[in-house]
Order: structure tokens, then C-alpha cells, then sequence
DNA sequence: TATGAATGAGTCTTCATTCAT
DNA sequence: TATGAATGAAGACTCATTCAT
């Protein structure tokens, strides 16, 4: 129903794959990306539910009706939102923790990458966790990562938990709750580390293990373009929840 | 604005204020009651901000009219809702662990009954995390408590947390995720005291003590009559999220 | 459809026939005198079409139901409140003029002392403004003592004009008028005195005549027992118009 | 907030400005005009507080909704309509009386003028009487010609009058209740005439000086292509008050 | 393909009226 | 008769979707 998605993992951005499409297809796919960056942008300040088709065409920059040449109805918009989120979430972690070998740094990197990008970019983190509440798809790829590194931190002694399921909802409760409370200012500085610290305890490492762990520096960023600018276009509107 | 709304603790239902009132406020304050209960099931199947003003009235057996005596708008009705099930959630742990000195104690009482609780009565489980996404109320309340045991625990040289606002962060929202795996059909038997057991490590305790802990028995409830069968008035209807 | 309404004379005020009923006929008769009442006070702040039953109930401090045991509907207020306000404007007028014979003097006293009492009594001005634009009855009635006065000038000589209609309505339209601008803020002392001046040489009197008769002093009014004073019940409430 | 609108003066009706624009915005301005013909057609019939979105809808052969791409809500269709007809009342006396001088003369003209249109365009002046109550502004452009006029007589020694203000309300209202007994049938032919003669006497004129201005012929209008057809479509509706 | 005017079903809210107590 | 809860028809307004240009 939709095109297939996928992140270019470089410019850290979601592409509708466009490989060896005509000019004029490779038009198609750049608006269609531009309409789901605009979904992501207006989902950053608003309720997931009250996101209108005039909205979106206004923060794309078109008109409404082009929306439709487009997706085929606004069910359709908000599942592509859904899975671009997704595929990005994943990326983000996968090329950073790519050359770490320990369960437990790959799950610190991934736990801090998230929460600290959470103060570059509340934007982003607020979509996330309004997204994250009612796409189940986007929550199970979530999931998905975090038990792959749980895997390997038990294959490698580290981790002590009963039930895979139960130990990545405590590391992604944890996660979110954390960038949460940067998003409404209740933070304090640190709080990746401390909220690391404390999965790393829950999942079964001693005190001075889960803080050495936690204080990692977390690996260079390879080259990243900087994202894109959160443009504030069109007038500020009302955020609702 | 809205009528004081309390819990009756040995009923374990919320009622309006209805002490010493005639015949005809009796009415009135059965209406009020009826017209949340139905908000409630409403919640506990569809997204919060899809309830329609229709729908409630229809699943309260009611003219639309009528929900406007009651309330001055849509916006009133997930108010009242929200304080309704606040006070609610309350209710239920303070009763539990009145006696309970120890904070881990506590906190796992608190934990525990929560989690179970969504076996037993899926449909409020439901409504619980559609409603606190958005009813910051809600969601102080919870961590009201949940910091209160926090702190008691910690004065008791028990936990061991650098910042209580993301431990009382962490804790509520993992307890939330337990929640879900249950409803979600995810979740292991005994998840309730694995949940448990991961908390208290989290906030710093050896893994003897957390299992110790984690697997105190709940006290006894006061003898509760069952709750208001959820019965499921009316058709199906589509979950829109 | 409506009982028999008459006003009293002394007491200034409108009431339904009550003559040899028992008591609680008498009562009965009280209480759609009061509703009338309360009628009339809303006019006074709102725009007619804006009365609404549960607000003409709570002014007169009665239940919504009751009304309906005093009229078949809303229409029906509105038209019993419409027959009050035409009997009391003309009897205002009667008793002040009934001993004058002079034509062009009747006229005047009868201009200004509504000019007057829009200064006394602003609520009741603004009513009598606003029923009196969609009532042809009210209409009608006020042309009627109008026509009374221009007749008995004419007669007399004093009066000069070609369509008794027209006259009719310029002296209406310029005592309303005066009405009007005393009541938005706009009125100079002594407006009545000029509106009427006006009034008699566009009905013919030279200007010497016409300053004569407006500046001519209004009789003592018989003792009037003081309005009912226009309480405020309730909160206050928005004016529309 | 709503398109500037003005009156051509040669077709003698109002027309949003559309100089210079696309086909798109052209279509979008004769919609807009569509609309405001239509509310005034219904003005025209009933009272102005009992128009309805969708009989506005209904008369201008809309569907409801497109009302709303043209005015953010009722009140600002009553604005718009408001506007258009001050506009047009004003520029229907300022081309006739323009090369006039002479006060007196100015104001008959502009008296007979609107009462005679009464004649003509009845629905035109059942509307104008509508809404004059409740528009501030339509009133205000209307007593500003009149004062004006006032004013030219007075600096030429025609008019004696003590309070500009009162004058002008006395004028107007003068002026609507003739407009009013024609709509009514109540009118004799040459009123305007009469209503003339009175003003100016009321001024200050004598009898002689009344009559003659008043009797001057109205100057020839420039060559107006006939009103559009105030054609009644639809059925007629209930009117309320 | 892009546009944006038009559509009309659906939502919230008001309020005259009814009726059991 | 008085009460006020309940009713439901109607009105304002929203917004996803269609379609002529």
C-alpha cells in the first residue's frame, strides 16, 4: 500500500527508496518524504489525533488536495509516519553501538543516545512518545533492538533477568520515562547516567559494575549531517496535550 | 465546579458525595455516577480523544442532552473522569500498605497489586494508560505516592538513588509497561514479582534482598464486594487507535 | 389563550384579572404577574430573541417546569409580555395628561416624560426599545395615544400636517430616538426638551410657539408607588446586542 | 479579517475587490458575493437573529461547510453583510447629492431617496430595518451622512437646531419609520415628500421654505443597470419574532 | 501533477418541552 | 402545583475527501 521506506543511514534521514526511478519519480518520492517530515514536525507539538490534512499540507508547503496524490486517506498518512519513526529509531543506535562487542555498553549507548538526544532535539522526542503510545509496530521495533543487546549482555555473563520480555520493558520504560522528563524541564543534568545506571542494576550487575558501565563515554558520532532544521513554517498553533 | 467525588474504600468505587442528600440528588448523583462508570468502559476500549459525546451518552443509556446537566462540556467529562480514576488509583494501594512500615515493602505492595490488577480487570487496566497520557493530574498523583515510598525507603537506608524525580519516572513507568504486557497478552505468570524484583535492584538493593522482597506476600484486602461486573453494554465498536 | 390582563393605574403596574377569585387563584395570578416581571427584566439586558426559559425561570425564582403551568410555551411569555408593555406605556401617559386639554401640551408631557424615564429607569427603556421593534401590537398601541394628542391639536388649530400616519411616526421616531441616545451615553441635558421642540415644528407650530410648549412643566405625577426595584437576581449575565 | 469590500458605483452593487486577480481568486470573490446576496435575501424575510447557517447555505445553493471557507464563524457573515450595506447606503446618496450644495437640499434628497427605494426594493429595506438594530456601525455610517448634511445647512444659515446629536438621531430614525410604513402598506403616496417637510421644519425651516425644498425634483440618478432581481428563491420561511 | 473550492457527514452544544415524583 | 431531571430536535462548526480546472 505504501512504497517501501528505508533510512539512509548517513544522512540520518527517511527515503522512500527511489533507486533507478526516472526524474520525475524521484520527484514523487522527495515529496512524499516532505509530507512525512511535515507529519513528524506537527506530531513534535500536537496530539497525535489532531493532526488535520490542511495542516499537514500547510507545514509541507501544498496545497490540500495534493496530499491525496499522494495517500490515499489520512489512515494511511499516519502509518507511514509510523513506520519512517521506526526505521529511524533503529538506525540512530545501530551505527553507534556497530563496533561495541559488551551487552551492557551497547545498551548504555543506546539508552543515552536516545535520552540525551532528547535535549537537542525536543521536537523529535516529543513525536516519539506520542507516536510510541499507539503504534504498536513502532514499539515492537523498539523492542526489537533492546533484546538483541540484551542477548548478547547474557551470553556474555553480564545480565541476570528472568523474562526477555519483562527486561526490555524496564529498559525502554526507563528510556522514555527518562527523555520524558527532559521534555517537561523536570531533568537533572546527568539524568542519562542515572537512568543507565539504574537498568543496568535492575538487570542484575552490582552497584560499582552498573556505574562503571553507565560512565562510558559513548563512541564518536560518525559524520552526520546536522538534521533538519525543525523549521518553524506557517504561524505557532496550539499544543494540545 | 465538579462535584466532590470520593472513594468509598470498602466498596473500592468511586461515588459521588451523596451524604444527607434527598431523594432527588440522590438521582441526580446516581446520573453523574453512571455517566463516568460509562466514560470508564468508553476509555478502556478506544483512544481518550476519540469519546464522542454520543457514544457516552448511548453506552450511559442516556439522551446526549442529559450528559449537560452534569457537565458543561466535553472537556469536563475527562476531567471528572480523570480525578475519578486519580482518587481511585489511590485508594486502592493506600489501604493495602497502610500498616506497611518498610518502603521497599511498600513499593512492591504499591507495584504488585497494580500489575495484577490488570488481570483481573482488563478493561480499567485499559483506561488507566489511555487516560494518564494526558491528565497531567493523573499522572501527579501516581508519582505522589509512588515518591512517598520512595523516600520512606530511602530514610530506612534501603534505596539507593541519586535523583528521586527520574526513580519516581522510571518506576512509574515501568510499572505502566507491565500493564500493557498483560493486556497485550506479553506477559509471563509471576511477572509481578520479576517487575518487582528489577525495581528494587534499579534503586539499589542486593539481589538477595530484592528477591526477598519482591516476594513478600501481599496482605489481605479488607473484604472488597466485587466490583461493578465491566459488563460491556451495547455493540462493539472500532478502536480507532 | 391568555387571561385577561389590565393594568393598575396607581401601582404602575401590570396584573392579571384577579377579581373575585379565591385564594389560590389569587396566587396563581401572582405568580404569572412575577413571571412577566422577570421577562421584562431580562429584556432590559438582552436581546429578546436570547430569553431563554431556564434563564426567565431562574430571575423569577422558580423551577423551568413551572412555567409551564403559567403558559403553553415560550411564545406565549412573549406575547403575554408584549401586552403587558403596550397597556403600561399607554397608562403612563393617560394619567399624567388626563387633565390637560391643550393638544400641543398633551403631546409634549407625553414625549417627555418616556424621554425622561429612560434617564430613571434605563432597564426599562432598553426593553421597551427592543420589544417595541418586532411588536407591531406595542407599535400599534403607542400610535394609538399618539394619534389621540394629534387629533385634539389639529382640532385645536395648533397642528399642521398632511398624513396623520406620517406625524404619528415622526413623533414616535423622535422620542424613541431621544430614548436611544440617552440610554447609548450620547444624550445633552435637556434633550427631552429639544426632541420635543422638534417634534412640535415639524408638526407645524412656529418656533416661538414650539419653545413655549416644550419648556411648559409636566404636572405633578399622582403618587406612584416606586417601580419594582429592577433586583439583580443571580449572576450577572452577558448583554448581547 | 474579511475581504475588503466595495461598491461600484455604477452597477450600484457591492462586490469584493477582485481587480487583477486569477480565475481562482475570481471564482472565490463571486462565492463570497454570493453569500452576502444571500444574507441579505434572507435579512430580507426574517429576523436577523434567526439566520441559520444552513438556510444561508440553502438560499445561496451552497452546501453548509463552504460557508466556512468564506467566514470563520456567524458573527462574521453578519460583519460582512453589515458592512456591505453601509457601503451601499452610503454611496447611493453621495452620487445623487454630490453636486448639491445646498444643505436642505442635500438632506431631502437623501431622506426621499431612501424612503422611495422602500418603494422599489422592498426586500432592500426590510433588511436595512433588520439590521440597523444590531449593527453599530451600520448605523454610525448613516448618522455621519446625515450629520454632515446637518452640519452644510446649519454653516448656511438654513438649520437651527441646539443639539447636532439629537438631530441626527431624530432625522434617522424619522427617516426608517417612513421606510417602515411603506413595507407595511401604511404609506400614502407623496410621503416622502411629507416626511421631508417635517424634517426641515423640525430643523428650523418655515412652512414656505420647507415646502419648497422639500418639492425639488431629485436630480437624475447616472444610468443604473437594474438591481439583481431580489429573486425570492427557495421557499418561504417561518418567521420567528 | 498541483490546486483549492466544494462537499456533507459527523461532532459538540443549546434549549424548549415533557413528565415522574 | 412545584420541581428539576430527561429528552431530542436543531444549530454552529470541523474536516477528510472529491473533483473541476
Amino acid at each position: 500500500m505504501i512504497q517501501e521506506i528505508k533510512v539512509d543511514a548517513e544522512s540520518n534521514a527517511v527515503s522512500i527508496a527511489a533507486d533507478g526511478l526516472s526524474r520525475g519519480h524521484k520527484k514523487r518520492a522527495r515529496t512524499q518524504q516532505a509530507l512525512i517530515e511535515a507529519a513528524l514536525r506537527i506530531y513534535a507539538r500536537q496530539d497525535v489525533g489532531s493532526l488535520t490534512m490542511n495542516e499537514l499540507a500547510e507545514e509541507a508547503g501544498l496545497a490540500n488536495g495534493t496530499i491525496y496524490n499522494y495517500f490515499r486517506s489520512r489512515e494511511e498518512v499516519l502509518e507511514a509516519v509510523g513506520i519512517a519513526m521506526a526505521t529511524r529509531l533503529s538506525e540512530i543506535v545501530l551505527v553507534l553501538s556497530a563496533a561495541v562487542e559488551n551487552g551492557a555498553h551497547r545498551l548504555v549507548i543506546g539508552l543515552r543516545v536516545y535520552i540525551l538526544r532528547a535535549y537537542q532535539e525536543e521536537q523529535w522526542a516529543r513525536a516519539v512518545l506520542r507516536v510510541i503510545q499507539l503504534d504498536p509496530g513502532l514499539r515492537g521495533a523498539l523492542a526489537n533492538y533492546v533484546g538483541m543487546d540484551l542477548r548478547i549482555g547474557r551470553e556474555q555473563g553480564l545480565f541476570d533477568y528472568v523474562d526477555e520480555g519483562i527486561a526490555v520493558d524496564c529498559v525502554c520504560a526507563f528510556g522514555l520515562a527518562a527523555m520524558r522528563s527532559i521534555i517537561e524541564g523536570r531533568a537533572v543534568p546527568g539524568c542519562d547516567v542515572h537512568a543507565a545506571e539504574m537498568v543496568l542494576r535492575a538487570l542484575g550487575l552490582n552497584a560499582a559494575q552498573a556505574r562503571h558501565y553507565a560512565n562510558l563515554p559513548i563512541p564518536e558520532a560518525p559524520p552526520t549531517p546536522p538534521p533538519p532544521p525543525a523549521r518553524p513554517r506557517g504561524r505557532p498553533r496550539k499544543v494540545i496535550a
